[in-house]
DNA sequence: ACAGGACATCGACCTCTGTCAATATAGATC
DNA sequence: GATCTATATTGACAGAGGTCGATGTCCTGT
């Protein structure tokens, strides 16, 4: 399923439509990119992000990312894992605290892509 | 609900945890920007966005975008519309076709939010 | 060894979302 | 106006995702 669109053959200009002048996201690359979008496609997530990045040394501890929302803590580990497992925060952990840190280059290859219009 | 954190009282550093330097996202943008990414956070929307940023006059009409996948009309219509009503995607009719267009300056905004760093 | 605290995992629930077939709408042509 | 074509809307369904309470695991004091 889903090849003719890769090889971009020379387009026949029917009736309604205007050629292709650059070569379109790959189905592969919209499949990994769509799962780092999603991952950031929550406010909570959002927010979690942001305070990580706030904190001082660039690393928050989750007890402090508890006590700054309305929400469970199994809740807030859950979204952690989701931002963890895909790539957007560094995890470590010190004694009894788990710290977690923004990676910049996730967020800053996204940005690229956008502002690149795609 | 959630209020404290928005305040951003001088923190008081407790054992494990370091102060805030940067105000965190707000409750309100987190929720303005996470249905936006929302909306592009699906390969098929990556790819319709793509195909239609990539058309010669910066526009493209649904039936180019339908022959793209291996998806039913509806499903595209479907997508169009999500894309559509979250400003990403302008719509113009004229006579039969459909055309839509990219908004760059939604997808630049998403950008600068991402590149500097939340 | 025991107790307590920090964080993760599990299971359940409910809502949201992607997809399709069927149908509707609206413009063009005869 | 009848018909054809392009696109949108509707209704239904399965699967994904956010949330919680309960429980598990791991560390640190005592």
């Amino acid at each position: 399923m889903s090849k003719s669109q890769l090889t971009l053959t020379p387009v026949e200009t029917v009736a309604c439509c205007s050629p292709l002048v650059s070569e379109p996201l790959s189905v592969e690359t919209a499949e990994r990119i769509a799962p780092l979008l999603k991952a950031i496609a929550d406010p909570v997530r959002l927010r979690l992000l942001s305070l990580v990045a706030g904190h001082a040394d660039g690393e928050a501890c989750v007890c402090d990312l508890n006590d700054a929302f309305d929400l469970s803590q199994p809740t807030i580990s859950h979204h952690l894992k989701v931002l963890h497992e895909s790539g957007l925060l560094d995890r470590s952990k010190r004694g009894v605290w788990v710290y977690y840190r923004v990676r910049r280059e996730a967020l800053t290859d996204l940005a690229s892509l956008l502002g690149g219009g795609l």
